[in-house]
RNA sequence: CGGGGUAUAGCUCAGCUUGGUAGAGCACUGGUUUUGGGAACCAGGGGUCGCAUGUUCGAAUCCUGCUGCCCCGACCA
């Protein structure tokens, strides 16, 4: 993508709404821009980041066999009052009147709904286990949205809900999802940390959430340090293999957020030198609840001895919009973002220091065309300003590589890649830059790993 | 929902106390000179001062009401 064809309105100063780094970078870098209390926009940079999160998710839901399927946004007030939430959910749930008058609401999550599908067409234990998951627009109401799109009314979410004929294979599911997400959350550059949570308003009495560290924040957490050099499962696990054992490694150390434990249980449980007490992002959750739905809503199906039951159920999330922010104040530094390349925007900005030179147009424009024909994914800087306004913008928007290409390199037959996490540069020959950096991201992408 | 702020140009803000024809920097447009870490100069464009009401000869400025946004708390993926 050439720069000067592009839509990044990115800001030299701050907007002063935003608090926290993800939020401001978010804003300076031209990723999203605010419509109303709790709701954005998400502009062009911002969004492609957004997809790359999506696929990256899709991915590893589908390698470990949940089926994607997609739900409307707008949902019937009679599926809610079959499970009695309707009434229970309470003003956080935004309700609407259609022209008929008919009650409606933005789906704050799909519970009802899967199960009204699952009941209309499963009617058999043979068709056991299934897991369906969805990634939409949820709206939550929230009394006080905040920190950009890391708590907005208006989120994109993952959901997935698996059936299974008992307890046993519901936490065999469960475990499904909890590898699948060591290896998402993993792949996507924010080691998240499972913990022990409350369930909440959900329900269920087994329940996760996967946590990352950082001072921003909004819960506490107490985690023993070893969880930090677990070993993620590799894209060979077998998903239908017995996955209970490394979920109970998983498990074995102390790692809770605050709503289920206690600085005293935490100190009584971890040696002094082990405990980590520290703030987390909660970016995704895993929850088994058995039959707290399938049961109000008759989501049956007739077992091995011919007898009809209400199937096990959990739903699994991750929120996408904030995994974006998550990822951010993971990867920033006092210039800007610092993407990792699994998830950049783009892996590579070429930057032509003097637009209008014949021959660093020339060299930057085939450049720019080798880059795309390796199959790398690069922003062509080509705007006519000056030197210090690209270097600035390029580390202010995070790409992971930058090929500087300027007349002082070109007299010698060079160009300078600089490596936007370690602020390295490198002189490399311009015949052989394009490998080179190939070579670099390959294998940063994680994506045979 | 309780408490506290704030609202003036696309962005960051000054002006308000003490009423008198709306400002700066950045950004934007045209031009000249520049060019390896957010360039310089010249010339321009852009604002019903959040909305409404009142006081006044006169309101960005004072009164009253409303709304948006932000922060703290409770709540939450």
């Amino acid at each position: 993508m050439r720069l000067s064809n592009y839509f990044l309105p990115t800001l030299k100063e701050t907007p002063k709404e935003a608090e926290i780094v993800s939020h401001r970078l978010m804003l300076r870098a031209g990723m999203i821009k605010q419509q109303a209390a709790g709701s954005y926009s998400w502009l062009p940079f911002g969004y492609k980041v957004l997809r790359k999160v999506q696929t990256i998710i899709e991915q590893e839901q589908n390698r470990a066999g949940a089926l994607e399927l997609l739900m409307p946004t707008l949902q019937s007030a009679d599926l809610w009052r079959e499970s009695g939430r309707y009434d229970d959910y309470g003003k956080e749930m935004l309700r609407i009147k259609d022209r008929q008058d008919r009650d409606l609401l933005y789906g704050p999550t799909n519970e009802e709904m899967i199960c009204d599908i699952f009941r209309a067409s499963v009617k058999s234990y043979k068709d056991l286990p299934l897991n369906l998951y969805h990634i939409q627009w949820k709206f939550r109401d929230e009394i006080r949205p905040r920190f950009g799109t890391m708590r907005s009314r208006e989120f994109l979410m993952k959901d997935a809900y698996n059936f299974d004929l008992d307890k046993e294979g519901a936490v065999a599911s469960y475990n499904k999802m909890f590898v699948a997400y060591l290896r998402t959350f993993y792949r996507l550059g924010i080691p998240a940390i499972p913990m022990r949570a409350a369930t909440g308003p959900i329900g269920g009495d087994l329940s996760h959430e996967f946590i990352v560290l950082a001072d921003t924040g909004e819960s506490e957490v107490f985690c023993h340090s070893d969880m930090l050099d677990k070993e993620i499962p590799s894209i060979d696990v077998d998903y239908d293999s017995d996955l209970s054992d490394i979920v109970a490694d998983w498990t074995s150390h102390f790692a809770a957020t605050e709503d289920v434990t206690s600085k005293e249980e935490f100190e009584k449980n971890v040696p002094s030198d082990k405990r980590i007490l520290a703030r987390g992002i909660e970016v995704g959750q895993l929850f088994y609840f058995g039959d707290k739905y399938s049961k109000p809503m008759g989501a049956n199906v007739t077992n091995a001895q011919g007898k009809e039951i209400a199937v096990h159920m959990g739903s699994h999330g991750i929120g996408l919009t904030r995994i974006v922010p998550a990822i951010i104040e993971a990867h920033h530094d006092e210039n800007g973002i610092v993407w990792p390349v699994p998830v950049a925007p783009f892996e590579v900005i070429l930057i032509n220091l003097r637009k209008g030179d014949d021959a660093c147009d020339a060299t930057c424009d085939d450049l720019y065309r080798q880059l795309k024909a390796s199959n790398i994914d690069v922003l062509y800087d080509d705007r006519d300003v000056g030197a210090g306004a690209k270097f600035a913008n390029a580390d202010l928007i995070g790409i992971p590589y930058q090929i500087v290409i300027g007349p002082r390199g070109i007299k010698s037959g060079e160009a300078e890649l600089k490596n936007r996490k370690t602020s390295e540069r490198e002189n490399i020959k311009i015949s052989e830059i394009v490998l080179h950096t190939k070579n670099l991201i390959e294998p940063q992408r994680l994506d045979k790993v």
